[in-house]
DNA sequence: TTGTACGCGTTATCAT
DNA sequence: ATGATAACGCGTACAA
């Protein structure tokens, strides 16, 4: 079923049927004629042709670093629900945290979409290179990229109010459980955070109570373990996620310890886990379904304005956070 | 870039090029040649006009109810992986549980994809009338569909098994919270092998102990203090999923119940949360990445076999489980 | 082994 | 307001 058999069934050319489908410059007896036919024949024209014509795909690409998780699959609902509004629908691509697998899909997405959202653990200049070359917006999530529009958590003070409740709450010796640095978000800003917080409270940093291991909640066990067997034992952990926060009470618990009673403990993220872990989590709520639905807005209206770059595009959307406390501290 | 312009670079026509491309039937020399310009120039073929000439998208719809949800990421993991492999990439519709929505993209994606993934939790008349209209295979996953290919879980055994073992660990009244029958796996079936199950064993049904709610932790919660209320007080609570299983335990410990010494919990999924939860959940794992898994493989076998239409294919799969014994009987 | 010519379904241009 | 026709980028039958 095509448009020219459309045209046919409805007596008209084929123009007048794609005129009715888009501008709707048509007269009122052909519409009608032409709307029956549509409708009784359940046509819809094929997004292929139309695209090649176009150059619209009706489509967003969303990159992600690992499709099975509560943050990405929360970001990907707030893109979703946006972007549908406009008529478009996901493409998604999975990366599984394998770098060149990111740099691939930027290749291929770039001319089976009308924009890319892409959901960043770490970004390098080959990155950038490749983002360079295409031609259709981009929008970074998760980080901050100074040449791209960013929609981005604000690391750096979450991390630090946490470290400053925790002081106030007079916790003396606050470890700090991370992941490696080249996460620029979590890795990195949220050490700083940590850092600055103890400076700016004249506390002097104890290298030994700093431990950076990987997001599972093994690494939050493991390194646990390795802070508290070691004498300069602490007295509050901050775990710059839940996951790692619930490897770390896992042994906690096991070793004997009582929470909040013996060690206090922070992490951010707000995941469901958080609110049912014994003792139920203080923790940091980051706003992961707006920011999809921020990245969908921003990549909607760059695509609406005929942006063919992004880059150096100056949108750079902060998003705050809210402290929950609750029962491990 | 386009075909034609590698051709020039090249030296050569664009059929030529387009062999290269595909069935690959190019003197080695001008494979050098050829290789050589798009390697330097980065071309891709435009997917859309291929489609256009090929009838091929080299797209797999996944039609999904919710989409941040652990067992819908855990099946489009699985689905991913498997299609990759293929060079197919995955396109989502989320429907938010609502069933328009789920005719609306079956008629959508007909002319956009290869094939379609249906999560379902529900299948009506109606739902079959319009796959029965569309000529690209369909694969249901979740729900056993009589006329469609289909991966489901063997939710009555499992339901039944846990019934059994909570008998075999000498509870006597194991009431029941589970979610409306609509859904016929999670909702009808596994209330059919609690029901069976006590049967076979001889124990009176008692109604009062039977609850139905829907999936949150707020509907667990509701329905188990219903239970507790009442005189006619269970010793066990089946809980149909981890979620309600854990509003339950939120209810019984607020309560000053202590499980399991007061009373047992098992309940379905294995998710995250049944592994952290105080106390930590009986529950049963169902394969869901599996389950993605092999739709993915069946899609793709049934398009690389040319269906067109997987009505009456008869490919059933029902999934296996594992009883995962922890800590709340 | 290679190239020419045509067709896929749609939209855009231009005359009428 | 309408219709004929070209064009989008690619694959393929056919002729050479």
């Amino acid at each position: 079923m095509n448009i020219i058999e459309i045209a046919k069934l409805a007596g008209v050319s084929k123009s007048t049927v794609s005129r009715y489908l888009n501008d709707g410059y048509v007269s009122a007896e052909n519409r009608v004629k032409i709307q029956d036919v549509i409708k009784s024949t359940g046509y819809i024209p094929l997004r292929q042709a139309k695209t090649l014509r176009t150059k619209k795909t009706n489509l967003i690409g969303v990159i992600v670093p690992k499709i099975s998780t509560e943050t990405t699959s929360r970001v990907i609902e707030g893109i979703s629900d946006e972007i549908s509004k406009c008529g478009y629908d996901l493409l998604i691509a999975n990366t599984n945290l394998n770098i060149n697998k990111e740099m691939e899909y930027l290749n291929i997405l770039k001319n089976q979409v009308d924009g890319i959202i892409f959901m960043a653990t770490k970004i390098t200049d080959k990155h950038i290179k490749i983002m360079e070359e295409i031609d259709i917006p981009i929008v970074v999530v998760s980080q901050n990229i100074k040449e791209y529009p960013s929609i981005y958590y604000d690391d750096y003070n979450a991390s630090k109010d946490v470290v400053e409740q925790l002081l106030i709450n007079g916790y003396e010796k606050i470890a700090f459980i991370g992941v490696y640095e080249d996460d620029i978000a979590v890795g990195y800003e949220r050490k700083r955070g940590y850092i600055n917080a103890l400076e700016e409270n004249k506390i002097k940093l104890n290298e030994k109570l700093i431990q950076i291991g990987d997001f599972s909640m093994e690494s939050g066990y493991k390194l646990c373990k390795r802070l508290m067997e070691d004498n300069e034992k602490p007295d509050a952990i901050f775990a710059t996620t839940d996951n790692i926060a619930v490897g770390a009470i896992e042994y906690l618990l096991e070793a004997g310890y009582k929470i909040p009673k013996h060690i206090g403990i922070w992490s951010i993220g707000d995941s469901k886990i958080s609110r049912v872990v014994t003792p139920k989590l203080n923790t940091v709520h980051y706003y992961y379904k707006t920011s999809g639905k921020n990245s969908g807005e921003i990549i909607m209206s760059l695509i609406n304005n005929n942006v063919k770059s992004s880059k150096n595009v100056d949108k750079k959307f902060k998003l705050g956070y809210r402290l929950i406390t609750r029962d491990s501290i």
